[in-house]
RNA sequence: GCGAAAGUGGCGGAAUUGGCAGACGCACCAGACUUAGGAUCUGGCGGGUAAAACCGUGGGGGUUCGAGUCCCCCCUUUCGCACCA
């Protein structure tokens, strides 16, 4: 103890981020309006947002490397001037609650408020700036009432909708999954688990609804990375077509039953030589009720068509079908065409029915080469020159521009006019049209689970399924219950719970015991930081209208993993409740960054590979600053960030050097300097030139050292603000600050000698605190005060560069022969060409270079090179 | 199979529009200061050479006075989608 207060004169020496985090922590922690954002302001407005954690109980390295770009974001706009929205909250439903409660007895409430608090001080100890104020905690019912809310809007629209069908169960989450949750044929979270099918009655969403919109609105997201787009793109799956009906004739089921197909290439029907459907097709149970064996088989391909989904392996299995022994008629020319049932059609597209064309498809060619079924030509490639004959392709010719033959009247056609008039001609008699399908299919949000939020629905005897009336919401989650992951609702076994009267006619009831989807709470949470504490709706309207404007939040960062999930379900409920009056934007998010994985020994860091690094650990070793500023400093934020034990060391290494310009004592500096002139002489011998005019002329020498030092800043602020804004690569503004430091410890000599103005020194102090505040606040501020500055770094303007100050006096030019770097000659900044040239032509290098050659051409670049031609 | 991104020293990465490839950092080497150094400071650090020349941005072609950067072909890695009719 004792020795710890006599080390206190060389203390301060030494960077030590825990004692300067520890007592600027405890200032910001004392203003809770510190960060808080300005309800109105005369300050243009920015809305910074990073996804919000799960709060599994402690934050992992990639949460640090989000919120520290964020962060550093939010105070960087703070520096420029906006009222900045800067919020956090907790995604706190979900299984891994009830999954702790069953392994440690604690219920899911107190597990999940435990780990906010635990994570809440952990992102405190980061020194990050979140109004908490506006802290949203999803698991908790001033929150989930209006999820409850939400749902009574939707089902009041017909937009909520209750159905049984097929569905994906996991069997290790005991529930039933979206389609955007299911990956590879496997759980999402659990991803060596496959799912299963199974039929249940579920409550779903109509996103669907806004299948074309969600598609279309892609096209006014320019701030959303183009993966993300595409991916969106291709889960929503838009594809225009045609259905067309082939009659079975009336020889099956009910007279006059007719196979509704669905295909993109109407064109190319005239080579339609069979219909396939799947084998879970409505209409075969018709086709098979007097043919047991046929049964059977098609039963084999429904079980196989069911392993290979949960393999994940569908698209591999080998195509095999069966004939019916029926005949369906083509009703473009009359041809009777066999009915086939085969294991690679899918009854969950189209309409699990496809005539197969073997000539212009590859599976449908495989297919009838495998059976021997006829392969008819009906489109011959285009040809570019008239006069070539057109020679038949070789088979299948799946190309999409091309002409049709054999194909009666359609025949000489191009297959897109084909397409537009075949499909017209359906229309017009009757047999089909023109139609368009998504792969995106309504969004199931039950879930047989506890911990998450009730469904605001009750079944009564009398009058079926009743909403909860809105003035009694919330549906309060019971908390006293017995949480297994033996099947079925949780809340089912909670009498006091289950046991409800009804809305309608108050005679006894049961309440909905599936809880929704977690995907629910996050699709619209940004928008109650917004109006967090409202409790008379979600959010008022105006404010809503104030921090989004018409294209929402201005910048959104979080990891590319939620391409899908989140960000098409936001989407979807931004677009609902703009119809429903309540919002003005038309998308919930105008710019999105994806950041990259945080990486260690080329794996992403899990714990069971054992390469995870824990920030608690490096914040205690290193500091928060340097964790942080690591994050940000080993890689552009858009890519993988490997992470190394050592690059940390380097940044607390830069931290230090960058304190110790601060605290380096002026009678130490100068007695260091008392050696000065013989210093000087062996710099000289070094080839400093700087030495050099020191000795031969202070004058001159002091005006150049303070000239590069004021140079050296203004290029420094330069380059760090057009990285920070323009291209957000914050490693090379951190290196461009290094440089700068650098430079200050390499003028260390000229410092000590007074060769450099207090005040200047004193301006590039100031300078370095302002350029670290946004990525080592606790530093930066540090630094700040140490200067002698009262005002509080966090709203301190972001410094100005002056471009004259920043310019060059003398620049190097290099001089290529033949392409070939030859030389380098220094001219001064506003040289003409012709005096760059006279200067090429006086460097002895460049003239040795050019001994006996005649020179053909000389290629001046201003400013930048010359490049001599010979010959 | 389709689509996208990436490939630069021992490593992470710079090079904004075609103009000195390798900024900055790590690791390593040498030196200084030290009782000591896992502290700090100075210098070195793509290959090659005594020094040059020369060779170098996944490979091969091309455009250009000049290519990491633009064009064509190919290879590898990562990610996304995948009997989507």
């Amino acid at each position: 103890m004792a020795e710890e207060h006599n080390s206190s004169t060389t203390r301060d020496e030494r960077y030590d981020p825990q004692r300067i985090e520890q007592k600027w922590s405890a200032r910001w922690l004392s203003d809770p309006q510190l960060y808080a954002a300005e309800p109105h302001s005369t300050k243009p407005k920015y809305y910074v947002l990073e996804m919000l954690p799960y709060p599994s109980g402690a934050l992992h390295m990639g949460h640090v490397r989000n919120y520290a770009i964020g962060d550093a974001l939010a105070r960087y706009m703070w520096m420029n001037g906006y009222n900045v929205l800067h919020p956090m909250g907790w995604d706190s439903f979900g299984l891994p609650a009830e999954n702790a409660a069953i392994k440690n007895n604690t219920p899911p409430r107190q597990w999940t408020l435990q780990n906010i608090a635990a994570m809440k001080a952990q992102m405190k100890r980061l020194g990050f700036a979140y109004d908490w104020s506006r802290e949203v905690t999803t698991c908790l019912p001033d929150y989930y009432r209006w999820n409850q809310w939400f749902f009574l809007k939707l089902f009041e629209q017909n937009m909520a909708y209750r159905k049984k069908s097929k569905v994906n169960w996991c069997p290790k989450c005991c529930t039933v999954l979206a389609n955007e949750q299911v990956v590879g044929g496997n759980c999402w979270r659990h991803e060596d688990t496959p799912v299963e099918q199974r039929e249940l009655e579920q409550w779903f969403l109509r996103i669907t609804e806004y299948s074309d919109e969600l598609l279309r609105d892609l096209e006014k997201l320019p701030g959303w990375p183009e993966k993300v787009k595409i991916m969106q793109q291709n889960w929503i799956g838009r594809s225009e077509g045609t259905l067309v009906d082939f009659d079975l004739g009336g020889t099956v089921g009910p007279a006059g039953s007719t196979i509704t197909v669905f295909t993109t290439r109407v064109d190319t029907i005239y080579g339609a030589s069979s219909i396939q459907l799947a084998p879970e097709h409505p209409i075969v149970s018709d086709l098979t009720s007097r043919n047991p064996e046929l049964r059977a088989q098609v039963d084999e391909m429904i079980a196989e068509q069911r392993r290979a989904k949960e393999a994940g392996d569908i698209g591999n299995i080998e195509k095999h079908g069966v004939f019916t022994g029926r005949l369906a008629k083509n009703p473009y020319n009359g041809e009777a065409v066999p009915v086939w049932v085969a294991n690679y059609i899918l009854m969950d597209y189209g309409t699990g029915a496809i005539m197969s064309v073997p000539a212009h498809d590859e599976r449908d060619f495989e297919f009838a080469t495998k059976y021997k079924l006829p392969i008819r030509l009906v489109i011959l490639p285009e040809s570019t020159d008239p006069e070539e004959t057109m020679t038949a392709p070789p088979l299948p010719f799946t190309a999409e521009n091309g002409i049709l033959v054999n194909s009666g009247e359609f025949s000489g056609l191009s297959c897109a006019d084909a397409i537009a008039q075949m499909s017209a001609r359906a229309a017009e008699k009757g047999f089909g049209k023109a139609t368009v399908t998504f792969r995106l299919k309504d969004w199931g949000i039950s879930r047989q689970r506890y911990w998450g939020t009730p469904i605001p629905m009750v079944y009564c005897e009398k009058d079926g399924v009743v909403p909860v009336a809105e003035k009694d919401l919330p549906v309060i989650l019971p908390d006293k219950v017995m949480v297994t992951l033996a099947g079925g609702s949780p809340l089912a076994s909670v009498p006091e719970f289950l046991n409800t009267t009804c809305p309608k006619c108050g005679g006894p009831a049961r309440r909905e015991t599936d809880t929704m989807d977690t995907f629910v709470d996050s699709s619209w949470y940004f928008y109650r930081y917004a109006d967090a504490q409202n409790d008379q709706a979600p959010f008022d309207s105006n404010t809503i209208a104030y921090w989004f404007g018409t294209e929402g939040i201005d910048q959104y960062i979080g990891g590319v993993e939620h391409a899908i999930l989140h960000l098409i379900y936001s989407r979807f409920w931004t677009k609902f409740m703009r119809d429903m009056g309540m919002v003005k934007n038309d998308e919930p998010v105008a710019r999105l960054f994806t950041q990259g994985m945080v990486i260690k020994d080329g794996a992403k860091m899990s714990k069971s590979l054992g390469n995870t690094v824990s920030p608690d650990e490096m914040v205690a070793r290193y500091g928060a600053d340097a964790t942080r500023m690591y994050t940000l400093f080993a890689a552009p934020p858009d890519r993988d960030l490997d992470w190394q034990d050592t690059g940390i060391e380097g940044i607390q290494r830069f931290l230090s050097r960058v304190y110790r310009l601060y605290t380096r004592d002026p009678v130490q500096a100068n007695a260091a300097a008392a050696e000065t002139a013989e210093n000087l002489h062996i710099l000289e011998k070094h080839g400093s030139d700087l030495a050099r005019m020191a000795i031969a002329a202070p004058e001159t020498a002091a005006k150049a050292a303070e000239r590069k030092i004021q140079r050296k800043l203004h290029q420094t602020i330069k380059r760090v603000t057009v990285d920070f804004k323009g291209r957000w690569h914050f490693n090379t503004c951190i290196a461009a600050i290094m440089e700068l430091v650098n430079d200050l410890y390499g003028a260390e000599q000229a410092i000590a000698k007074g060769l450099v103005p207090a005040t200047l020194i004193a301006e590039v102090q100031r300078s370095i605190a302002l350029l670290l505040a946004p990525m080592a606040p606790y530093l930066a501020h540090e630094l700040w005060e140490m200067t002698g500055e009262t005002s509080n770094l966090l709203k301190a303007p972001w410094p100005k560069y002056d471009p004259a100050l920043a310019a060059e006096d003398e620049i190097e030019i290099p001089v290529q022969v033949n392409g070939k770097l030859r030389g380098l000659v220094v001219v001064p900044a506003g040289a003409s060409n012709e005096q760059i040239e006279q200067a090429v032509h006086a460097d002895a290098k460049v003239t040795a270079a050019l001994a006996g050659k005649q020179v053909v051409k000389v290629i001046v670049v201003p400013k930048k090179l010359v490049n001599i031609v010979v010959k």
